[in-house]
DNA sequence: GCATGAAATTTTAAGCTTGAAATAAATGAC
DNA sequence: GTCATTTATTTCAAGCTTAAAATTTCATGC
């Protein structure tokens, strides 16, 4: 009744091991090939993307900070990639009344019309390339992990 | 009867979509996690732990293309992270005899016994990161990403 | 042998990413 | 009002990552 409790936790750990090492090459392998499309199609990166995306759910815009922490990249990590989507008219940082530390980061209308077209190419992308799960599995893959999120979030 | 079908793809896309971002999602969270304590524990990086885990595998050693398809990164990629790891006496290059392009990338014994530690801490900090799902939910969520890589990379 | 093309790797330029330090502005104590 | 602290952001250095070009070596045909 000793080693019992032992072995079972490290076979329990062997196994969430696989499942975070599949995870983790389905998830590089379906990154790798929407970043070859965004590339090819729109001439742009996921980070790029990733960024308008957030924006559009936003129409009054976010700040700085509320871009990394949603995105869960650092903040000097979206320093850059706004500054280039700046320099590219596809958002703009406006400038706050109320505090001067902050700016209001917003689409610009081509931003918007150019996220609405590779929005729908994306959609048309997953689906494409999740189209070996079932919708069964997709129903249930997605609530699994929707509940490790809130779990892992508690936690922090 | 023709715009059912239509809408019932587009209802499948959306569910597919959701369940991307959840995983793209909890992919992140568990990387930010094991950087930050690989980093802490270890002084090192998840793409240097990545080539190693590869290499403690290969006792015989590998070739950077193998190792760069294994891990699902680009050739140039590898060169660099290899690079550091022979500086800091973790890896070697080999010569071989046969082919004078390639060369032979194996652990060096500190390598390998500083993997084993890396290792032992990082299957428990696994453990612990999915600590939220259950036994059943890890198999099952396991298989279903087995069957979607091994669809996926059928297409390829 | 020698040219030609293929294969393995490295190099390069650009961009992404992090963690830490620096900057700038707001807040609060007094 | 002034100073110290906190907050939001940017800057910085180092490393990671990619795609494309360059390099080196091998294999093949002649």
């Amino acid at each position: 009744m000793v080693s019992a409790p032992l072995s079972a936790i490290s076979k329990d750990s062997k196994e969430r091991l696989r499942l975070w090492i599949r995870m983790l090459r389905a998830s590089r392998t379906i990154e790798a090939e929407l970043r070859e499309r965004l590339r090819q199609g729109f001439d742009t990166t996921l980070p790029r993307f990733d960024v308008m995306a957030a924006l559009y759910r936003a129409p009054e815009g976010m700040l700085m900070s509320g871009l990394s922490s949603f995105l869960l990249v650092s903040n000097g990590n979206v320093t850059g990639i706004v500054d280039r989507l700046v320099s590219e008219g596809l958002v703009t940082r406006a400038r706050r009344n109320g505090d001067r530390r902050t700016s209001m980061v917003k689409l610009t209308d081509a931003g918007r019309a150019q996220f609405e077209a590779m929005a729908a190419a994306h959609e048309g992308w997953i689906g494409e390339l999740l189209g070996g799960v079932s919708e069964d599995d997709t129903k249930r893959l997605a609530s699994m992990l929707k509940s490790f999120r809130s779990n892992w979030e508690g936690r922090e």
